[in-house]
DNA sequence: CTCCCTGCAAACTGTTTGCAAGTAC
DNA sequence: GTACTTGCAAACAGTTTGCAGGGAG
């Protein structure tokens, strides 16, 4: 596993480039998803933004997380129950891992799997754009608790 | 890719023994999930249902669909908008290929990612519980049609 | 100054729940 | 006959939409 290297600057060039104009309210919530240690909901996210800017209304977060998701800056995370939270992506990793013990999101190096695909890209005839997987179970931390 | 072989009646036995009463309700839903080539969501296997079986109510489908995955018979689907979807679940395997072209489902061999986990948990610490891997692409078929 | 973004409220969709009637056992 | 299942309708939660006012460029 590598750390979380999240520059929300990043993420603001990103959107500029992406012909937005940039207000507080994205400022807040860049920085509420790219601090997060867990996946978050458009509904948490709105009531952490709520916590500094007690006036943002959820539609715009919702929107907000629409467009973050479209520019490929968050992802969906695909969990038991629903799939309505999101985590930051990282551009060189895609491989999830969710404790199912305290919840936190843990990044895992892809290069395995990446070459997994392509090697049943080769047998089978299938072209793969686009893969996810994640895995569930409890981190180290909370395996020694046990 | 194995060849899927789900067998109906194996579904209503692992029903009978989990206490509950059968009914036709249980059959229709059973058959529309065993021999769909595409992932279904409840509704749409609501209205498949209400093709042979008009009065189905939408609920009842609900509840059963519930019934199935936590029976294990049923696996959700993680696709790109939302996963209310659902495929049998094979036994001995669990990898996914969703064609998004003509959205049918592919089962995949996933020996080679179980090892690919098993040496991960080594490495990490982790104890991974559950995995799911998904790949989306053109199936064989839709590659040669481009 | 113009147009995009925001907040609010209402609408909508997919899903769940409560209950009376029906049906398997 | 008893108790689980069903169908219906209402409730619910998460999400989307329409619109008037506000703020960025």
């Amino acid at each position: 596993m590598r750390s979380r290297t999240i520059n929300p600057k990043d993420w603001l060039t990103a959107l500029v480039e992406s012909g937005v104009r940039v207000t507080t309210v994205q400022e807040t919530l860049i920085d509420i998803f790219a601090h997060s240690e867990y996946p978050l909901s458009a509904e948490q996210a709105w009531n952490v933004a709520r916590q500094s800017r007690p006036k943002t209304g959820r539609a715009t977060v919702y929107r907000m997380v629409e467009k973050l998701e479209n520019l490929g800056l968050i992802r969906r995370v695909h969990g038991y129950q629903g799939c309505s939270h999101f985590v930051p992506t990282l551009p060189e990793l895609m491989m999830l891992f969710i404790c199912l013990s305290c919840g936190r999101a843990e990044y895992l190096d892809s290069q395995p799997l990446d070459d997994l695909i392509q090697q049943s890209e080769h047998t089978s005839g299938r072209h793969i754009t686009d893969s996810r997987l994640q895995l569930f179970g409890a981190c180290s931390d909370c395996q020694q608790k046990a």
